[in-house]
DNA sequence: ATAGGGTTAG
């Protein structure tokens, strides 16, 4: 890439800032700063070095970001509280204990509450629980951020009723309220658990009567919640009402669709939202493998398929071939199923070689299961999953390998294993004690 | 006017 002399430092700082890849920011960044002049502003280095370190928080690597540091602290840019809390982001993402480390040099006149949540979120993603919250506990002036960030990580550990009873502390004992990005978090960990549809009217109504502007995050996440609570017609209307939908509005009244077994209507939505010009992403297509091999629809499902790669260029991933072979292996073409998966260009997983193993057994084919039992032997998860020993159990002894029928069931003594009985767990009433309402 | 938390699959 070469870029002409007489482009301005402006016109460089807007590319800069929409840059995504590393190598091409950093290329930016360096045309940027042989152009700067010393009557420029000081704020102007400063942007420049926040936007370059952006896209190298993600597919960078420690040494390039090392070497970004350094330069930061010989042009003394990392005095600006921007930038130097944009470089502790960038190594908390690539490297926990690197951010622990520099966190800990930080002097306390620096130290402000930008930079101490950044630290709470890496020590939310690397650490446990208890250290998180220990660490939420000694931050002297906490803001919603704060307790945004310690919520999310309450529902990350899964301990949902026990981030409901945080986020209500923090709106009974402090003058704190929740702003939309909290209630984006508090609505996915209602969703992510058996949650009932009051608790997101309660936050619908909290959006209501604070006129927080409904943006695409909140949409989605109401759209979602409202669909996972089983009330697909509020999810609708959530839907409707949304002045112009994105990928992500279609994509969760997809997947609500989905869920609830509508498949012709998810298959509806998805050519509404083509003929719109809406381009479906990765998510919505695995939606639509998965709608298709629910409802039997090999067919469809295969177009689908075809659509995603030839028309739409998107690489599939270990969902989309998942859906693709279990849409295969549930109508009995165990052929095919065998095909995509030798075929694919990743890893196939447990839950890949389990829907052909499942379907081998149900249509008596012992061949084409082989394979893939002494695949999924030597992977570890199975550990978790003792009903897998019996189906491999099963086929071998449906192939006449006895021998092998006594290895596995040798296998599963070794490593003791119990055959999984029939689990089934009901949720009665709401996750204890969650009046959002309470806060209006 | 440049920093921190958040969305859709299973």
């Amino acid at each position: 890439m070469s870029i002409p002399h007489h482009v301005a430092a402006g016109e460089l700082l807007s590319a800069l800032r929409g840059a995504s890849c590393p190598s091409s920011a950093l290329h930016l960044y360096s045309l940027l700063r042989v152009r700067l002049r010393p009557s420029d502003p000081s704020s102007f280095a400063s942007r420049a070095a926040v936007f370059a370190l952006k896209p190298l928080s993600a597919a960078s690597s420690l040494p390039v970001l090392s070497h970004f540091h350094a330069h930061l602290l010989k042009t003394n840019l990392l005095a600006y509280p921007h930038v130097a809390s944009s470089l502790l982001r960038c190594y908390s993402l690539l490297s926990p204990a690197v951010a622990h480390h520099l966190f800990d040099q930080i002097p306390p006149a620096t130290c402000n509450l930008v930079v101490i949540n950044i630290m709470l979120a890496s020590l939310c993603r690397s650490s446990d629980l208890a250290s998180a919250r220990a660490f939420f506990d000694d931050i002297p002036n906490k803001d919603v951020i704060s307790w945004s960030i310690m919520l999310a990580c309450y529902f990350s550990h899964g301990r949902l009723a026990d981030g409901l009873a945080f986020f209500r502390t923090m709106t009974f004992s402090t003058q704190l309220s929740a702003d939309y990005v909290m209630l984006v978090t508090v609505l996915t960990g209602c969703a992510s658990s058996g949650v009932l549809a009051q608790s997101c009217r309660d936050v619908h109504g909290y959006v209501v009567r604070h006129g927080l502007s409904c943006t695409i995050y909140l949409a989605t996440a109401l759209i979602d919640c409202y669909a996972k609570a089983g009330r697909l017609d509020y999810a609708s209307h959530v839907f409707a009402q949304v002045p112009s939908r994105n990928v992500m509005h279609w994509t969760a009244m997809i997947c609500g669709m989905v869920t609830h077994l509508r498949y012709e209507v998810a298959i509806q939505l998805f050519e509404e939202m083509c003929r719109r010009g809406v381009q479906p992403n990765e998510m919505t297509f695995t939606a639509m493998l998965s709608a298709c091999g629910h409802a039997g629809l090999v067919e469809q499902g295969k177009m689908f398929f075809k659509l995603m790669v030839d028309k739409y260029g998107i690489e599939p991933s270990i969902h989309h071939y998942g859906c693709i072979v279990d849409l295969y292996a549930k109508a009995g073409k165990l052929e095919d199923a065998y095909e995509v998966i030798k075929a694919m260009r990743v890893e196939p997983n447990i839950v890949i070689w389990t829907s052909l193993l499942a379907a081998c057994k149900k249509f008596k084919n012992f061949d084409i299961a082989v394979e893939g039992m002494e695949k999924v032997l030597t992977m570890e998860i199975i550990e978790e999953n003792g009903g897998l020993y019996t189906l491999i159990s099963d086929l071998y002894a449906m192939g006449g390998r006895w021998e092998d029928v006594v290895r596995i069931r040798r296998l599963m003594e070794a490593r003791n294993v119990m055959k999984t009985r029939g689990l089934s767990s009901i949720k009665l009433g709401e996750p204890q004690g969650f009046t959002f309402s309470a806060i209006s």
